[in-house]
This record gives C-alpha cells, structure tokens and sequence, in this order.
DNA sequence: ATTAATACGTCAGTATACTGATCAATAATC
DNA sequence: GATTATTGATCAGTATACTGACGTATTAAT
C-alpha cells in the first residue's frame, strides 16, 4: 500500500536489479516447469496429425506391454492420480484407442486394453515419439546427456515418495 | 483386435520385458513430467497454509519487481500464455493479492500491482519456497546439484524458441 | 455372519497450459 | 483522414493434475 500500488512507480520500476530478475528465472522448479512446457511442445510438434499428448502415450505404451492391466495398476505405473487417469482414459476410449473391461474377479475393477486403432496409432508413433524425447535434450553434449539423464533417474527416485501419485515398480 | 483385445491374455502378460517398462520409464520426457510434479508437491507442502501455486508465486515475485508490469510483459518475463497469465492474476486478484489498473498511456493495457497482503504473503514465503527449491535437487550431490542446473539452463535456452510461451528477456 | 475397514472407480471442484476465436484499442499504410 | 494491420485482453474449449467426497465391491475383523 506504500510503494508498489502506485502507477506512477511505473517509469523507474524498469531496471531494479536484472540479478533478481535472474534469480527468479534459475529456480529448480522454475526450469523444470519450463522444460516441461518446451517437451510436450516437441512432442506435440513431432507428433502432429495424432493427436495424441505425452501422458496419453505413457498410458498406451504401458498398456501394450501389459494388456487388461486395471486402472489403479496404471495410475501407478507411470505416476498419474486415479482421478486423472480415468479422464485420460475415457478420452482415449471414445477415441476408440483403448477400450475398457470390467473385470471378472473383481467387479470393482475396470482393466484396459488397445484397440487395433491404438495399436496402430502407437506402432505410427515410436519413431516421432523417439525423436521428440532426443530433441528435449540434444542441446546438451553426448557427454552431459547422459549425466542429465542419471541426474534425472536420482532425483525421480529420490522425490518419488514426495509426490502426491508415486510410481510403484 | 489379435492379442491385445482378448481379456484371457491377462495371466500371462504380467511378465512381458522388464526392460520394455524401463525404456518407458527413462525417457526424458517422463522423468521431466515426474520432476515437475514432485517439485510443486514439495512447494505446495514447503509452502501450505499460503495458497500459492509455484506460478503464482513466480507471478507475484517478478511484479514485485517490476510494479506495474502488464500481463503481456509478465507472461513472457516467466513463459506463461497470455490466457494462462490472465486466468492466475484474475484469481490473485479475486483474493486481494494483486491488483490490475488500466493503463493510461494505452487503454488496452492493464498493469498488476502486488496488495500490501500480497507483499506479506511473499515476504513470508520467501523461506519456505526457498527450501521447496532446495529440497528438489538435494538428492544429487552438491558438484552434481550445479551440474544438473547447469544443463537445466542450457535446455531450456535452447528449447525457449519452441515453446508455445518463450520467455522473452 | 455381521460389521468394519479397505480398495476401485467416479464425480465435483480447482489450477496450470494451450488453441483458436473475438473484440477493442492502437499503429501503420495508403 | 480513412482503411488496414497489429496488439492486449478475454472467452470457449480441451488436457493434465490434484483434492475431497461418494458409492459400490471386496476383504478383514469381530
């Protein structure tokens, strides 16, 4: 109420301290939520003409290596809340890309399965797909790739339990 | 519609290829997706009882620095879409924490103040987003904490330009 | 066997993120 | 000066992500 909330601060206010300004823009969490933005911009860009978002083909390659798998097993596989997983889900069923079961020995469960659409739609994919997820850190040296990726695997591992879906192996 | 689509294929597909759900579970992308989600889980945590987002607080920070910055302007300074930026400063702004004023040099502009109840909040998240920061990268060791952030910067230099939002310095 | 606890899925609500369209104000062009 | 183009903001629609609550089905405990 006292310097910041007059207008007339405006005209000054333009160069205050380009090292805060800095400060704000090298946060961990800050360029993490920037490269996360800048990879499913890649992903999406590569993968033009299916429609088809990064989580939505963590989900399809899950459920092509272990088809009926149930939701709550999905959810956990690739770090997705059940909530979310279920919207993803049923977006993909309409699609016809997956399709969905209840279970015989559980009639709570629903287990998942491809289509021969999301089959196809996923074997269509694995070259573009491949290609964004290289291109997210081809900036770097071949060298630094690889302590990037290892860095990544530790900090994963290490916050796994921290978030609010954890992957369960 | 082969092997997939048969719900009697569920025994034995628990086993397929180990190394399969590893290739998923390695790739850049996902790890990036898993980190971003652990950080704001250890934000919301570090921070609980504010409210604030990491985007909100990215918001707030940067027009405490620049007092009178229009959304457009702060929408590039930390790479959030015009829409985006619209939508999270309507909602600080509902709860008294920032302010909007048209501007007078152009009538399409609206400028966002920080509230005195802003400023305190920020004041006092200083230490507890801090630490959420901290505690992201705390599992690599010290060296390997610069190193990681040293690539994070690069990356996302690199891949600004592709980003549907780059931040504009 | 009934009750209690747990598990799975869903729904409502909210937040970030983006797209494409629209509208009003400004700037550029003729 | 009138027309055109550009810009800032907003709106509608969609997607991931999470919370808390609910209902139903299963399992555990009594």
């Amino acid at each position: 109420m006292k310097n910041q909330s007059s207008p007339d601060t405006i005209a000054e206010a333009a160069e205050p301290d380009q090292a805060w300004t800095q400060a704000i823009l090298e946060r961990p969490g800050f360029l993490i939520r920037r490269l996360h933005q800048i990879h499913v911009s890649l992903f999406m860009e590569e993968c033009s003409g299916f429609d088809i978002t990064p989580v939505q083909y963590s989900i399809m390659s899950m459920v092509s290596l272990y088809p009926g798998k149930d939701q709550h097993e999905l959810g956990q596989a690739i770090g997705v809340d059940r909530a979310t997983l279920a919207n993803v889900v049923a977006r993909l069923e309409k699609r016809d890309v997956l399709r969905r079961e209840n279970a015989q020995h559980d009639r709570r469960v629903k287990q998942v399965f491809l289509t021969q659409a999301g089959q196809d739609i996923l074997d269509q994919m694995s070259e573009p797909a491949r290609r964004a997820h290289a291109r997210t850190i081809e900036a770097l040296p071949v060298k630094g790739r690889a302590q990037f990726m290892s860095a990544m695997k530790t900090l994963t591992e290490a916050g796994n339990i921290h978030s609010r879906a954890p992957v369960k192996s």
